[in-house]
DNA sequence: TGCCCTAGTTGCGCTGTGCAACTTATAATT
DNA sequence: AATTATAAGTTGCACAGCGCAACTAGGGCA
């Protein structure tokens, strides 16, 4: 959202019926693992006088648009959409911040979403400022880069609750390219969790859990070939009867 | 929210600097357990030719007030308090619903919670209109009644999540006044859940999770006198490393 | 005192997991 | 062509938690 279109959240008086309104904006925490690290996707907010944190790196997101959205979910696709190029992709709601202090500009609520795309599908977005947007290695830079608003605690329970739907859902397969093999998804497992899981365990959990139909072998990319996998159902993680051990 | 207060989402052309704002609103699905049965409170909305869905029963909430609410948890916090006089009790943020028809009115968001509350804690709304605030049984009339705006779809979504979290979670001890036995939690679980539970299993269960801690024994009960209980921490539910079984 | 009812315990089999050793299939090397 | 290295996938075993069912413990009530 530039400069150029700022919101007002002044009411002209009108009778006795009318009160300001709150600001609604929509952000997403977008997911990835690049190179054997959970990413996440920011953008560099403008410079500009009027602009809240000028040059700050903040979530992808902003106001939404009552002539172009339908949905907040809508809105978040295509804030999604805008920034990668992805168009489908788990996309879940996190939770909504709102209050009188997030945003310098006035009282303010934003809906979170959080997505999961394979590194492969990621067309990040061209042109004119592309070096606005990049990912950032969950572990290594995120904890010591403070966001614009208050994005580095909606940022740290993204990743809370990633981590913790880990243990017991099949989301990492959202996180990989299809088909993929079981080492892959568990090796995305381990990258998610940071912690390492075991092989014969994993294998028939997953198998047990029946949301993996086979595909084709997957030559090459190891010494044994492995069997490839995809989802039987992709609108939908599985839910494990336990969370992973130890 | 009365017809009196009548919010207006249409803004003066200022400049190229405005668009139009979606309304903003907090909602809360208050559950309690009475006579055996999970219960929700539902409110009458207003009669009047500029309510929507007049005389309809719908979630307690309403528009955010900047002038009143620091944050959206504030806001729910209050509009609990206003319905039943509790003022502390197990808050969850549900999800967010928007979208440019859900309400007649305009382009509105909505914000949910989700609260626990004994109902031993109750004292609803008196005075005036006091027949217009009344519980329902979730199981038995929930289904069969359709609510005002989106609210019933809401509301099946904050039952799923409610029972899907029991299954893993001490949230069933919010429902039920301390000090209680385990017969008297377990009897929650079941209730919530819709079906029995194996009695050895679930005071094990408990028991390790360690989340409960020992006062007084509960005479007069029943035949037996049993250990009553309190909770070691009321900020937060427990999680536990398997669902319920079977 | 004897019966009933509810609280709480005990024993046993089953299932899924952690751990570790094993087999199988390919690529790379000699 | 045989050998070695490496990753995929399997097997066996001990252990922990749960479902199931029978049991003991403690108090009310006639």
């Amino acid at each position: 959202m530039s400069a150029r279109k700022l919101p007002v959240n002044k009411f002209p008086k009108q009778g006795r019926a009318t009160f300001r309104l709150p600001f609604t904006t929509v952000d997403v925490v977008i997911f990835s693992v690049l190179e054997d690290a959970l990413c996440i996707l920011l953008v560099r907010r403008p410079s500009g006088d009027a602009e809240p944190y000028p040059g700050k790196w903040a979530l992808p997101g902003g106001f939404v648009n009552v002539d172009v959205d339908i949905t907040l979910e809508a809105c978040a696709t295509r804030k999604l959409a805008e920034k990668t190029g992805v168009s489908t992709s788990y996309l879940e709601q996190l939770g909504s911040w709102g209050g009188a202090d997030r945003d310098p500009r006035g009282w303010s609520a934003t809906h979170v979403y959080f997505a999961l795309i394979p590194a492969e599908h990621i067309q990040l977005e061209r042109g004119a400022n592309a070096a606005d947007v990049s990912w950032f290695d969950v572990d290594k830079f995120v904890n010591e880069t403070d966001l614009a608003f208050d994005h580095s605690s909606i940022l740290a329970t993204a990743v809370e609750r990633l981590r913790s739907k880990v243990e017991y859902t099949s989301l990492p397969a959202f996180l990989v390219p299809e088909p993929f093999s079981l080492p892959q998804l568990q090796r995305v497992y381990e990258i998610v969790l940071g912690r390492s899981i075991d092989k014969s365990g994993f294998r028939t959990r997953m198998l047990a859990a029946d949301f993996l139909v086979e595909d084709v072998y997957l030559d090459g990319t190891s010494n044994r070939p492995a069997m490839g996998y995809r989802l039987r159902d992709r609108s939908m993680p599985v839910l494990f009867p336990r969370n992973l051990g130890r």
